[in-house]
DNA sequence: AACACGTGGAA
DNA sequence: TTTCCAAGTGT
């Protein structure tokens, strides 16, 4: 057993912290874990997890849900393709594979939404499997102690970490390796301000050695954010209002808002409905009809779309909208009890609560 | 290979 | 305010 290996498990022994996914073998509560901590702090998954455990304990639990009561437990997690995946695996699971897990990571690999990570953690986690799990956190960790500075998203990047994890990953305790170097990443190794005084590694540690601590790990710059210019219409009627489902591509995929109007700037100029929707209907009630209430500017950041979002309330008679939208499956009239019930975007539900609840 | 895909917390 | 980015995956 490599000196590397044995000092960061002794430090992970002293050190970690004691969170429920970390007392099960149970490959499905490690799957559920996993899925939810992607790209996602503990703090913030948490109470997802324990909610997700209460509501569906076992696989069978989860495949019998709807996407729906999946999504609207996921409501607020963000990345809902997460949820949607998890939904497919588990009616995969539960009617192909007899309700078990896959129970090495290659087979783990083949499902949906578990990828290089994924299938590495419950590989090793629930099944022993020697098999490095490299997030984020192991990223940071060898590339400052090792002084590595390929670039963490370039593919030989990527390539290159995977193999020296897979170097040094302990050949008795391969799942305690795996939680201890994600774990030192996350609580000690830090992005910013990293513990290098009282860091075991401080003596061997490259970037230390260096001064080349905050330079590592190297990332290439991501892709630019886009503005967007949502009129989101909130149109009442007895009490009811339209709620949209959101199809196709894009954000939100699945999740319930307001009919919505996009624009190339920030104001809705009326005198350009032509230019906002193809649709007959709604050309014509935006023409017949005036919003009683225009709400304030709602700035909504997304990691690649910056949102600038109104809501224009409108309060119509039955009979002129009576058949506004009720032809198209993908809008429903909703009073605001079943609106509360639908997996909606959080600057949805936000701001339903500052102003209906 | 590069980009799409959410949300919230920290500095 | 801005920027980064957190237990990544799909296409």
């Amino acid at each position: 057993m490599s000196d590397f290996s044995n000092k960061l498990i002794e430090w992970y022994e002293l050190n970690k912290r004691d969170l429920p996914w970390r007392n099960t073998k149970d490959p499905y509560k490690i799957w559920l874990s996993e899925i939810i901590l992607q790209q996602t702090r503990v703090q913030q998954g948490l109470p997802y997890y324990l909610a997700f455990e209460e509501a569906f304990p076992t696989i069978q639990n989860f495949a019998n849900a709807t996407e729906e009561e999946v999504l609207r437990l996921w409501q607020g997690l963000g990345y809902y393709s997460r949820a949607r995946n998890m939904h497919f695996t588990a009616k995969h699971i539960s009617e192909n594979l007899s309700s078990e897990f896959p129970t090495n990571f290659k087979d783990l690999l083949k499902l949906k939404g578990v990828g290089n990570y994924t299938a590495a953690a419950i590989a090793s986690f629930a099944f022993g499997e020697k098999v490095a799990t490299v997030d984020g956190n192991v990223y940071r960790v060898l590339s400052r102690i090792f002084g590595i500075d390929s670039p963490i998203n370039s593919t030989n990047g990527i390539k290159e970490f995977a193999e020296v994890a897979n170097t040094l990953i302990s050949d008795t305790q391969p799942d305690t390796f795996n939680q201890a170097l994600m774990e030192f990443g996350a609580i000690h190794c830090t992005p910013k301000s990293p513990n290098c005084l009282h860091c075991p590694f401080v003596q061997e540690c490259e970037a230390r050695k260096q001064n080349r601590v905050g330079e590592l790990p190297v990332k290439l710059k991501k892709t630019k954010v886009t503005d967007r210019y949502f009129h989101y219409l909130v149109i009442e009627e007895n009490e009811k209002y339209w709620i949209k489902e959101r199809k196709g591509k894009g954000i939100w995929q699945g999740l319930y808002d307001f009919p919505l109007l996009e624009s190339d700037h920030k104001e809705l100029n009326l005198e350009n409905i032509d230019q906002l929707t193809e649709d007959l209907e709604l050309k014509t009630f935006l023409q017949e009809n005036a919003p009683s209430q225009i709400s304030e500017m709602y700035k909504h950041i997304l990691s690649h779309q910056r949102l600038h979002i109104h809501f224009y309330h409108y309060k119509v008679d039955i009979e002129k909208s009576v058949s506004l939208f009720s032809e198209k499956d993908e809008y429903s009239l909703m009073d605001l009890d079943n609106i509360e019930k639908q997996p909606k975007p959080i600057i949805i539900h936000n701001y339903l609560n500052t102003y209906f609840y």
